[in-house]
DNA sequence: GTGAAAGCGCTAACAG
DNA sequence: CTGTTAGCGCTTTCAC
């Protein structure tokens, strides 16, 4: 390993013959520096492979350039075969690169890991802090502003504390849609198996759940789950035993969706002859299922897109917060209901 | 939003009543400090919630106390539902978080995206940089170790030029003992569908089945995919096309396998009893597919633990080179074969 | 055991 | 248009 001592900005103006100054102008892309001057400079630049060293930039500027996108999650979670955190990174990395900034990913499962990442970002590491999920009341966002630090929020905070601008889904809305269709084809006992009740997407489904059903109403059957495949094997085995004559079922994930469809076949029920299941998500998984699993669509990539968006404007000087965004959700029918 | 200055060194000198020498000696847990002055200075950090400023003590300590993980992919193929990557992670993140590390994670999918990694590496953004995989002849890994940064990598990497300390698994070794445990569940025209002949994994898990095959002089049938489930779905049906009467086939990822599985029963054939399956990665869809799929196991969360310690012995002043190390596999029998 | 002072490498006024 | 100068906030000898 050639352990080459890293060229400064001095060693660059020597060489070019010229001051410290006026490398920097170069490098920073000024337009007011001579032709002749700023070639002879930019040879130097290459020709010692000089890249700026951004501790001292950062510790003038006050910048880094770079933006913190948090998963709460353990990797586990993270990077289940639910695609929601992939697609969320996905639409986060191309407003991001477009705007010249670098995505950090950081994944904090642990209590430990908030308040590293809550170090991290007071130290100066990155200029603003992303959300990917929140669970519960989590004070992080609100500790992070606080401090001065630009904070948005994918999924609304449940926290009522300090306000922090955030882009989410209409839940509630989707579910609607999902159990509506569910009792438009002649859907008597609808159950369903909820997401967490500590997050804002597992309440909000459960909400769209139980109000349309009231509307119409209909009694209903719940079950919680984690929105783990696991926990939606259980559950259907769960509401299987408490309501054996049920025909239909919301499920708040597609990959709790699935759980169910293993053990509805376990159960010998067949899908959706005897009984109709909905998922939510539009994962690869429901398109891959056996059948294929009714769900809810959900625009992710489009949530990352505006949560950077808001970010930027956060980083980029904006003084006034962004305004919350919702965005809509679609029922996409296949073989299951 | 209160964007409170954050306190300096020298406000927490001042609040304490003693110099920022000192107040640093504390801050980075210095010894010869008294019990007093110690205890004061403790308390002027805490009441004015001081956290040092990276900038200025990377500037002048030519540390930042975290460490890069390179995911050479978009983001989709990061997370799929392979979970490859998720493993490494995992593994990574326990020994960092042990040394008090930061794991800072950066998806490079495009060319451009590599231009950037490198350039913040060679900023100073990080002290070292890992790589989750590699793909062909990366030439990123020989470029960073050689402008003196440490690097390590999951996968040997295929780039002869500057040698960099790796970590593997033996790729061929578990595929000999699957195709092996196919010969002698009495298989007879064993077909592949290899993966993606830019990478080590890909290369080496065709190279187990051509040269055990070789070895037992029989014919070799292969086409070649690229770890996705969609590649495995085509492959399978080409594999059928061309040769109706094969019994078996070795596909050499799990999510492939899975496609296999789906592909075989659009055509009408049972698994195992008309072709039997092998797949490879013990992903968790190996234990959900239907039939379970036998596959071959590799300790990914180890190899992740051993990546990490590999750095950590770099970063941490060593001056020479970790060997490679290359972890076994082992094949785990399920229903399909 | 504690303080004074000298930078780390860069940017940003401010002159010229 | 270019150079000089003054720090950004911190660690680290070196005296005391």
């Amino acid at each position: 390993m050639t352990t080459r001592e890293r060229p400064t900005l001095e060693a660059v103006a020597r060489r070019a013959g010229v001051s410290r100054a006026t490398v920097s102008r170069v490098v920073n892309g000024s337009t007011t520096v001579a032709a002749t001057i700023r070639e002879a400079v930019t040879r130097a630049v290459d020709e010692l492979g000089y890249v700026p060293n951004q501790a001292a930039r950062s510790l003038v500027t006050q910048r880094t350039d770079s933006i913190a996108l948090i998963l709460p999650e353990t990797a586990n979670r993270v990077f289940s075969d639910d695609l929601f955190f992939p697609a969320i990174i996905r639409g986060v990395g191309t407003e991001l690169e477009a705007a010249d900034k670098q995505l950090v990913l950081m994944m904090t499962g642990s209590e430990a890991g908030h308040h590293r990442v809550e170090r991290y970002a007071v130290a100066g590491h990155v200029d603003g802090v992303m959300f990917a999920s929140i669970h519960g009341a989590d004070p992080l966002p609100g500790a992070l502003a606080r401090r001065g630090i630009p904070v948005v929020c994918s999924g609304r905070p449940m926290n009522a504390g300090t306000p922090v601008p955030y882009v989410d889904v209409d839940h509630a809305g989707g579910v609607a849609a999902a159990v509506r269709h569910l009792i438009a084809t002649g859907r008597q006992r609808i159950a369903t198996i909820a997401g967490p009740q500590d997050m804002v997407a597992g309440i909000e489904r459960l909400a769209g759940y139980t109000g349309t059903l009231r509307e119409a109403g209909r009694p209903e059957i719940v079950v919680a789950g984690d929105f783990t495949r696991e926990s939606g094997i259980e559950g259907m085995r769960a509401l299987l035993a408490r309501e054996p004559s049920l025909d239909a079922v919301f499920v708040a994930s597609d990959l709790m969706a699935h759980g169910a469809l293993l053990a509805l076949r376990e159960a010998g029920r067949r899908v959706p002859d005897d009984v109709a299941v909905i998922g939510f998500d539009d994962f690869e998984i429901s398109r891959y299922s056996d059948p294929p699993l009714t769900t809810v669509r959900q625009p992710i990539a489009e949530m990352g897109r505006t949560l950077a968006r808001q970010m930027l404007r956060l980083v980029g000087g904006g003084t006034e917060l962004p305004e919350p965004v919702v965005l809509p959700t679609e029922l996409i029918v296949r073989d299951s209901a």
